[in-house]
DNA sequence: GTCTATAACCAGATAGAC
DNA sequence: GTCTATCTGGTTATAGAC
């Protein structure tokens, strides 16, 4: 997965993922434990997907509840943003090569946030939307610059964000006319 | 690149470059207009990047102004949106091969939204952030989607982010204690 | 289960005819 | 400026010794 994550499926080599595991580097060893470039590749992503499911399920397990609407709010998002981090090499691949590993795409969405099929458009909605596209945003415009993104610190991000959304506590009133 | 972006340095080959621009595939003519595959993607980048400079200003030039604070932010964001999906390619091959032309990274932050070198705390720039990876995260995140994210219209997730960012308007008060 | 040797192939690149 | 032909090296993949 990190080989296929960082290079591209293309651009990885099977002599660059020989040597991350241990094996002789262009020996073609890897080759007695998968049939061919592809199927690694596939099993790979089924493995990552699992894993990643499970991780993000027991991290979710030991959480306390929270009263505070706001404060629960944050713990939410610090779990999204956690599971975006824990499926990066997943969403890079998916970015890069989605085409070639058709089935990685549904499953990836219905374990980060269930996908929306229909036109969503309710404020509560979009309020969502809002939430997830900045963090993922905030993850991977992290990535390309090396930092968290343009300074801003993660989270304080998180909190302003729930701070946003919630209506409910903070008044916000929809705009005028 | 159009190759270069679509399939990751790596991933691209010679022949299907020659395809695209009319020339006979596999037969190395493209060699008679670039010495290497590497010069070939570092002029590619820097011509996609003046170009992508260019749209984004005379983009600008024509805009009317506004008065009413929430709509003038609309505009903003509206024009942000744009310039990410102008920008498009060469996010994507910021994110497979950024490491390939190092100075893309510069090259396409100063552009899109400058970069923040400090690091950046106050409620303004949090807010900012928030603006721009809710952008940036909701066109990547359509893009693996293959449709507005997560059914999302582009204008609705535009008009909120406007109406949030505006607390001098909505009177937002910061979270208690 | 790993390595040696090697096959088959394809990609980047070059020389030269037109 | 384009194509033919070709070289070279690297990559996937296989057969067989240990």
């Amino acid at each position: 997965m990190d080989v296929f994550a960082e290079q591209g499926y293309s651009g990885a080599t099977i002599s660059e993922i020989e040597r991350r595991v241990g094996l002789a580097a262009g020996t073609g060893s890897l080759y007695r434990h998968f049939p061919s470039k592809e199927a690694l590749l596939r099993e790979a992503v089924e493995y990552e997907v699992t894993r990643c499911r499970t991780e993000a399920e027991s991290a979710r397990a030991g959480l306390p509840h929270v009263g505070d609407p706001v404060e629960r709010q944050v713990q939410r998002f610090r779990q999204a943003l956690q599971d975006i981090q824990r499926f990066d090499r997943l969403f890079r691949l998916m970015l890069n090569d989605g085409a070639r590993v058709p089935e990685l795409a549904d499953a990836v969405w219905t374990a980060v946030g269930r996908r929306v099929e229909r036109r969503a458009t309710s404020e509560e909605d979009v309020l969502d939307a809002i939430a997830l596209t900045s963090l993922g945003g905030y993850h991977l415009f992290s990535l390309m610059q090396g930092r968290p993104f343009n300074g801003v610190p993660e989270e304080q991000l998180i909190r302003l964000l729930a701070e946003l959304s919630n209506p409910g506590v903070a008044g916000r009133q929809p705009a005028a006319s």
